[in-house]
DNA sequence: ACATAAAGTAAGAGCACTCTAACATCGAGA
DNA sequence: TCTCGATGTTAGAGTGCTCTTACTTTATGT
């Protein structure tokens, strides 16, 4: 084996599907799901247009795919956050907040995909997968933040709602009806509505318990 | 069941660009964005696929009308909740969650347009008013929640980050990650998550006061 | 060396959609 | 009543996309 990240040398790609994947998320990114097609991505990634169905059989298993790399993406970058956020772990959990936020702004319109499709069905099982590996880690955190005696139930609630704040501010920062800011400081705004969300949800718990 | 829309009375339909923009939400709520075609629209609303080229220039122009409306939708019913919810300020803000969530569960996928389209730009003056008034609506809940010496763009971050959480967590409802459940549960517990935020937030402006 | 499979290409059938052009029907005012 | 503008209709040109078929090129194992 040679040098495996050859792009295109002649006939043959080299890592076609791999490209495949990469340029769709591109093109998500800058379309959206609606501008997606089999043949923009054939032609972003120097090939015909015939090629993708050589690796994939039809336009959805492509977004399938594009769709599972984008989550094992995220809750790579949100374990790295947390892992970065230090001992601490509500500074653990509001850290992801920052990392999904500074990811979604960087790949755009490609975030709608993992959530769009009817990819949470048996149909698709690699999403299916990569999805159940986010919501793991993500309760991973949560529950290190709640109170032990907090059931699962309850805490799969608290994160889904952590999560969809973040995804909500930052999807709504894509679409662009704020004033943009640098990715930095829309990432650390991110993280300020996620403690608070904690801390109101933590203060809330306590004054049920003294009640 | 042939008419959701006004029955047409003969050769004429009698109000078409309405019955166009209820059968554009409509579709947009089953099919999303990306399935979105005036052709289907005009089939739904009973007419030919060039009908609708006598109300509408083109195609973006009457997603757009659909967004319009759907905005407009949106801040009636929660002005209406708002209302509804009595004099605290607190209850009425987060009431709006709870608003927010059932309008989005029962209109499915047709939220993802109001933010997905390029309509924030002055191409669009109908959409922008729109999405002016509801962003007025939240400001003038969210100010009366927050003590009167917090600035107008603090006020407008945290009027964002409830909008963002709620959109969140009722746009990832619909694409069903979760079980599901009534809607009025689901309401309830963004209500819930909005209360939560709120009182972090209201928390963090109270620690640094007293420091 | 050579058969074979994997991975590309060109060509195109078939389809849905956008939008236009020319014509038909209806309602309303002169 | 009669005409005219608004609002429908049918027909179709043009576009772009999905996916198939048949062919070409390259890599690989024996």
């Amino acid at each position: 084996m040679s040098s495996p990240t050859t792009p295109r040398r002649g006939y043959h790609h080299g890592d076609l599907r791999a490209g495949l994947i990469r340029e769709g998320i591109a093109l998500l990114a800058e379309t959206g799901v609606a501008g997606f097609s089999v043949a923009k991505v054939a032609v972003r990634a120097g090939v015909s247009s015939a090629a993708p169905y050589r690796h994939f059989p039809d336009r959805e298993a492509l977004l399938a795919a594009c769709a599972a790399a984008i989550l094992a993406d995220i809750t790579d970058l949100l374990a790295a956050a947390a892992e970065q956020a230090g001992p601490d772990p509500l500074d653990r959990l509001a850290a992801t907040a920052g990392a999904y936020t500074r990811y979604v702004l960087e790949h755009r319109a490609g975030i709608d995909l993992i959530y769009s499709y009817e990819f949470s069905g048996p149909h698709h099982p690699t999403v299916q997968e990569q999805s159940r590996r986010l919501t793991g880690a993500l309760m991973d955190l949560g529950s290190a933040v709640l109170p032990a005696d907090v059931s699962w139930a309850d805490t799969a609630d608290f994160v889904y709602v952590h999560l969809s704040t973040t995804h909500g501010y930052a999807t709504l920062l894509v679409k662009g009806t704020r004033p943009p800011q640098d990715i930095d400081s829309h990432a650390a705004r991110a993280v300020t509505a996620a403690r608070d969300h904690i801390t109101g949800y933590l203060q809330r718990l306590n004054n049920r318990e003294t009640a």
